[in-house]
DNA sequence: TTGCTCCTCACGTCACGTGAGGTGGC
DNA sequence: TTGCTCCTCACGTCACGTGAGGTGGC
């Protein structure tokens, strides 16, 4: 146990995988400090430091500053520390919460822009889709010369105090294609893509296209939808959901941001007095 | 669509949750910028700005640094931008690591404090114990003069280049009782409580004393455990195990160190002709 | 003398936060 | 005028990292 059995700066630097100038950094501002001094100003530390260094990065790597960790340290009981480590566990939950949520909202971006890359945006494809979670938004109301920004900031302003975490990509829900061909800005509902979401885009056959431009400038996308159902003897049977799959985040130019439209569709059944939606 | 639709600065912080004056220095260093400057230099932001803004905070969250954020949107593209998000999939596997092993050191130190806390430290007690697994060092090499830190630096040395995490409490090892009550200053080997060790302090049936001390002052455990073997008729049947619970990390004053020594014992045999290890 | 390690001190950096001092519309 | 929001600019802060310039032992 004599002072040769201490570790210079450079060695307990390796030894714990730190930077000699954070270990400086931590003496100066007293933090944690070498056991001992030479005469000429070297600094030595103890093997059992690495424990204590250790605890400290880990403290730190659960978001607590080094000035609570100095404070612990100038007072430290048994009892102030359990104290302070029960708090960790809380500050493992909140992390753990934040990493899972900014890992699942880069999932559902990346899925998106992918589904964007592969597209064939020339034609309309006839798809069976698995259900698709979402939390959609009130009514909207665009009476009274409301436009899409206004209802689309009510629509914000109501997530937000729900509680509705917008970091997911939102689109726009339309209760039928006739809605959306005759007026392509005005979404009767938005929706978020949170995975979380208790609603759902059911499952089922649905109509794919795709269209290039601004947002809300549909394009003949509509039409061509239309086009399609009428050539292949098919009715549409629900709603239809606008998502932009390249937009902003990933385009610089806005007349190329590309708009996933996609309506769920049936069969027409020739039998007569059987209403259909359209034809 | 006009430009009365868009949103204050004051406004679009409080839809998103952002400082004002975080969005001004994002401003500032390029990286986000409002849609729209008014003549007196307000900004105003549309509200889809919320969604990338909130993509910014995301990959911000995965630890990605604002620079590379920025050098993204500036040339941005869904190539590259997808690119960039696949990426944040192995940042956020590296954070689960990071922060699942800090969470683990953080609950084994607060179980050995919160055991220090509770423990009677006068009495030995005799106790079944679960398996508690752990990580064994090397056999320790005394000779040649070698006293405790010269081994406990090979030790934490070897550890560094097995890359086992040395920020567990550490423990001292003995063959027998009789190797700790002649030399407590030198363990056979160390441990490192790592609960993915692959080694293991069995389960069973343990005499448990404490004593306090400043590291390898163990005063009269080793006599008040062999006194009570012999008392209740007990003899060891295996090795002996060191570990500090109260130490340099919750406690100021040296002498107040905290050890818990535990050594695993059976009843003895009547029987003539059987060994037994004492007694 | 050379090479190595160590020191202090000052300054840089990253991502903001906090005023100070001033403008502009109702 | 009052109150509110907005602006810029400078400076502070947190947790370091990076030299510059110098010391000290083999």
């Amino acid at each position: 146990m004599n002072g040769t059995d201490l570790l210079s700066i450079k060695a307990f630097a390796e030894l714990t995988g730190m930077n000699q100038s954070t270990l400086r950094y931590y003496d100066k501002i007293g933090l944690f400090s070498p056991v001992k001094r030479g005469e000429n100003g070297y600094r030595y530390y103890s093997p059992q430091q690495t424990v204590t260094v250790n605890l400290v990065n880990v403290l730190n790597d659960l978001q607590t500053s080094l000035k609570d960790i100095g404070e612990q340290e100038k007072s430290r009981t048994p009892e102030s520390i359990l104290e302070l480590l029960t708090k960790q566990e809380t500050k493992f939950d909140n992390e753990m919460r934040r990493l899972h949520l900014a890992y699942s909202i880069t999932h559902v971006f990346r899925n998106l822009i992918q589904e964007g890359i592969a597209a064939n945006e020339y034609e309309i494809s006839d798809v069976k889709s698995d259900a698709l979670p979402l939390i959609l938004g009130a009514i909207n109301d665009f009476s009274e010369n409301r436009f899409f920004y206004e209802t689309f900031i009510r629509f914000c302003q109501e997530a937000k105090s729900n509680r509705v975490n917008l970091s997911y990509p939102v689109g726009g829900f339309f209760n039928s294609i006739d809605d959306f061909v005759s007026e392509s800005s005005q979404p009767a509902r938005f929706f978020s893509l949170d995975p979380a979401g208790l609603e759902e885009k059911a499952a089922g056959r649905y109509l794919v296209g795709y269209t290039r431009g601004y947002y809300g400038e549909m394009g003949d996308v509509g039409q061509r939808l239309l086009a399609y159902a009428e050539e292949h003897k098919l009715s549409f049977t629900g709603p239809l959901y606008v998502i932009y799959l390249h937009d902003e985040i990933s385009e610089k130019d806005t007349s190329r941001y590309l708009a996933q439209v996609s309506v769920s569709v049936a069969p027409k059944r020739a039998k007569r007095g059987v209403t259909v939606s359209r034809g």
